[in-house]
DNA sequence: TCGTGTCAAGAGCACCGCTCACAAACAGGG
DNA sequence: CCCTGTTTGTGAGCGGTGCTCTTGACACGA
């Protein structure tokens, strides 16, 4: 992903590269067992024998380290998803949808703190620098990918008139998607990654846990039904 | 909501009531201006020009207060929709849809931190106590009422068949829904719910800051597709 | 009027992010 | 090889946090 610097030549830039896996090996550890508020600089110098402000040798600050865990986790759900769907054949478009639906879920169900991290509430006075924003977008490309390949093969999403309005809102966007993908079938796309997303947060949230029990036949027939709106199966 | 235990005789009880709402008043002042994690029972205690450890006589722990601005914040939604579907006429179903939607997205552009509070993230090491369930499903009753007027009256959301395996699991759910619901539409009405909500909180999160300029006209029309799926309209 | 129970106060504990002056360890050039 | 400049870890310290406990003042009810 981001370019490693070649290799470290002297000792120092060595012992410096590892000292930084490790900060960020044990910042994982803490943000994966008491939550992303529970990380504290102090405790990872801690695990690792140093004193406290020597992590500041690394990191400038706690938000640096975050926003590198969030980094990383974005990365993480984008691998998780993208090794799901590869495996799956080019033409079973509905398979490839799904690969993707469940690679996410279990991904976060895995991560829990990693996914609140990245798609729960902002941490508290803090803005999501400009590294963080193309790694957050693996997943709606990978997405886009899958309706672009099969609008190519002839599969006809539900296509509704899209306001002018609406349109002339997603001029960015379109210029990132092929031609053969109409408005339409973007924002059908959009809406889709919409229930995904907000499917594993509701259910990480606790949402349905008084009302329905068997949540992975659940999440499945809505991810179904989100795929038939696709047009794909 | 909450029933007011009758009126405070004593002026010590009345002391008491008064202090009480002020604390409130000023963690939920501290909640808009820093977000939760911002939230401290010290800053509360200054504002009051009382010592920190006074506030400890009216809530147990931070967590107290945090449950309880949950609380208010679920209300707040909840009274926000509520209102705005409340003045749309009875028959027009998709007037009232709407009206639930705007109402969720235009309480939530004005109270983000309440929204990230309750839909975002869990804060670390904070267990949803009991006391929040009730009031966390006002808006998903209040959509289901509507889905199940527009059944009596007629309307056909869209329907396929559903997995026995989803069937069983949603027993629970289904005892609160009257049966003319059948259990294909109660999953498009939790599919809609889930875009309603996903989508405010992607928004909120800056999810669509590069690439969707107008996100009004956006999210009006998402919905309106949304309700198509329901037979609405 | 007097006893009881509630109250705010303040000191204190352990933790946090972060800064700074200092000394040791290191790398590279003369 | 040694000297110089940089990098690194140390430890003290500042102001903040949640929370506990003792202490003394006060108001209420009998």
């Amino acid at each position: 992903m981001t370019q490693t610097p070649a290799a470290p030549r002297t000792a120092r830039e060595r012992a410096r590269a590892e000292l930084t896996r490790e900060i960020v090996a044990s910042a994982r550890r803490h943000l994966e067992a008491e939550g992303a508020a529970g990380l504290s600089l102090r405790a990872v110098a801690r695990d690792l024998g140093l004193v406290s402000s020597a992590v500041y040798r690394y990191f400038p600050s706690r938000d640096e380290l975050l926003t590198r865990l969030i980094i990383e986790a974005y990365d993480g759900l984008g691998d998780a998803v993208d090794a799901a769907e590869g495996v799956v054949a080019r033409q079973d478009l509905l398979g490839r949808w799904m690969a993707v639906a469940n690679g996410a879920r279990d991904w976060a169900l895995e991560h829990p703190q990693e996914w609140a991290l990245i798609y729960g509430s902002p941490v508290p006075g803090y803005a999501a620098p400009q590294a963080t924003i193309a790694p957050g977008t693996r997943v709606a490309v990978t997405l886009i990918t899958i309706l672009a390949d099969g609008v190519a093969e002839g599969i006809e999403p539900v296509t509704v008139p899209v306001p002018s309005a609406v349109t002339a809102g997603m001029m960015r966007l379109r210029e990132l998607v092929p031609a053969i993908v109409t408005d339409s079938h973007l924002i059908a796309g959009l809406m889709a990654r919409t229930q995904l997303l907000g499917h594993i947060s509701l259910e990480l949230d606790g949402q349905y846990n008084n009302s329905i029990d068997d949540l992975d036949s659940f999440f499945d027939h809505v991810m179904r039904r989100t795929a038939d709106t696709l047009g794909l199966g």
